[in-house]
DNA sequence: GAACAAGTAGACCATTCGGTATATTTCCAC
DNA sequence: GTGGAAATATACCGAATGGTCTACTTGTTC
C-alpha cells in the first residue's frame, strides 16, 4: 500500500506534467501543488527521473484498467470491442483539458529513439512498453473478431489511434476525430470482408 | 539574404533540438556547436524563444518545398500524388536519425493546446500552421484526384501521417509503416470508389 | 512514557539557465 | 589608411535547477 503522501505527489506531478510537460515542471512546483515536504519526495522517489517514471507507470496501469473495463462493458461482440476502443479514444480526446498522449510527449522529451548503446532512457522505455501493450491488445481484439491479418489491422488502428491524439494535441479538431473513427471502421470492415472470402 | 552566422546558428539549433528536444538544449550548446559568439545569437534572434520559432519556421518552409517537389516529380496523376506523399513519409521515417515530427514535439513541450486567453505560444502557433498547411495540401490533392469528400479523406490521411511519425518516434517499426501506407491506399481507393458511384 | 518511523520546514549546495554589458578584434568599403 | 559595422571573448547578473542535510514535530505501537 503506497503512502498517502506518495499518492499526493503522484497526483500533483501527473497533473503538472500533463499540463506543462516534464522538463518544464520543477520539483518545487510539484512539492507546492502536493503540499508535501521536499525531503518526503526524495525519500519516496530517489530523483525527479524516478518520479517521472513512476507517473508514467501509474498512468499506463490505470489506462489499461480503465480502457479494458470500458471496452468490455460497452460491447459484447469482438467486432464491437474494436469499435469501442475508438469510442474510448473519443471520450479522452474530447475532454477539454486533453493533454495529448503523455507517453508520446515523454518520448519527445527524453532522448533519441535510436541510441548508440541499448541503454534507452527509462521514461522512453515506459512509453515503448505502453505502445507495445496497446498494439498487442488491438491484435488480440482483431484476432477475436476474426479479421484477416489481425496484426496488420492492429498496427493500422494503432497508427490511427496515435495520429488522432497527436493531431488533437496540436489543435483539437472534431472533424478529424470523426474522420479517423470512420477510417477505423472502414479498415475493420475491410479486414472482416477479406477474411470472409 | 540571411547572415552566414545566422544560418550556422539555425543549423546547429535545428540539429540539437531534433536530437534532444527544445527545453533540454541550452543556449550554450547551440553556441558551441555553431561556433558562434553569445552576443551574435542575441543580435540575430532576440531570445531563445525566437530562435526556436525561427527553426520551426525554416523547417516548415523547407518541408513544404522539399515534399511538394518530390511529390510533383514522382507522380503525374492526381491519384499518384496522394500515394507519393506517403512515399515521402517513408523516406523520412526510415532515416536512421528520424527525430519524429518536430512540430508535434514543439507542441508537446510548449503550453497547453487550449489556453484560457487566445495567446497561444508562438512555437505552438508554428506547429498549428504547419499542420493546417499539410491538411489543406492533402485536401487539394484529394480534390484533384476526384475523390468523394476530399476534406474527410485528407483528415484521415493526415491522421495516418501523424500517427506514423508518432509511432516511429517512440519506437521505429517497419511493419507499422507498411501497414499505415497500405491503409492510406485503401482509404484513397474507397474515396475514389465512392465518387464513381 | 519511550521508542520509532514518517513527515515537516527550511537552510544550503553547486550548477546551470537565459540574458546583458563591456571591451576588443576582424574585415571590408571608401 | 580610416571609419564603421559585425563578430569576437568573457565577465557578469539574478533566478531557478535538482539534490542534500540538519533539526524539529508528529502519530503510532509496544
Amino acid at each position: 500500500m503506497p503512502s498517502a503522501k506518495r499518492t499526493e505527489l503522484l497526483d500533483a506531478a501527473e497533473q503538472l506534467f500533463a499540463t506543462h510537460g516534464f522538463g518544464a515542471v520543477g520539483i518545487q512546483q510539484v512539492l507546492q501543488e502536493a503540499g508535501v515536504a521536499r525531503r518526503t519526495l526524495y525519500l519516496q522517489f530517489g530523483s525527479k527521473q524516478d518520479l517521472v517514471v513512476a507517473v508514467l507507470e501509474r498512468l499506463d496501469r490505470r489506462w489499461r484498467e480503465r480502457t479494458t473495463a470500458y471496452v468490455n462493458q460497452e460491447a459484447t461482440t469482438a467486432r464491437g470491442r474494436l469499435t469501442a476502443v475508438f469510442a474510448a479514444l473519443r471520450d479522452d480526446v474530447e475532454r477539454p483539458d486533453f493533454p495529448g498522449c503523455v507517453f508520446a510527449r515523454a518520448a519527445a522529451e527524453y532522448g533519441p529513439a535510436r541510441s548508440r548503446g541499448d541503454d534507452l532512457h527509462p521514461a522512453r522505455a515506459a512509453a515503448v512498453a505502453h505502445q507495445a501493450w496497446v498494439r498487442d491488445w488491438l491484435t488480440r481484439l482483431a484476432d477475436e473478431a476474426g479479421v484477416d491479418q489481425p496484426r496488420t489491422l492492429a498496427l493500422q488502428l494503432g497508427t490511427l489511434f496515435d495520429g488522432t491524439m497527436a493531431c488533437a494535441q496540436v489543435k483539437p479538431c472534431p472533424q478529424a476525430l470523426d474522420a479517423a473513427i470512420d477510417a477505423a471502421e472502414m479498415l475493420i470492415d475491410a479486414g472482416l470482408a477479406a477474411a470472409a472470402l
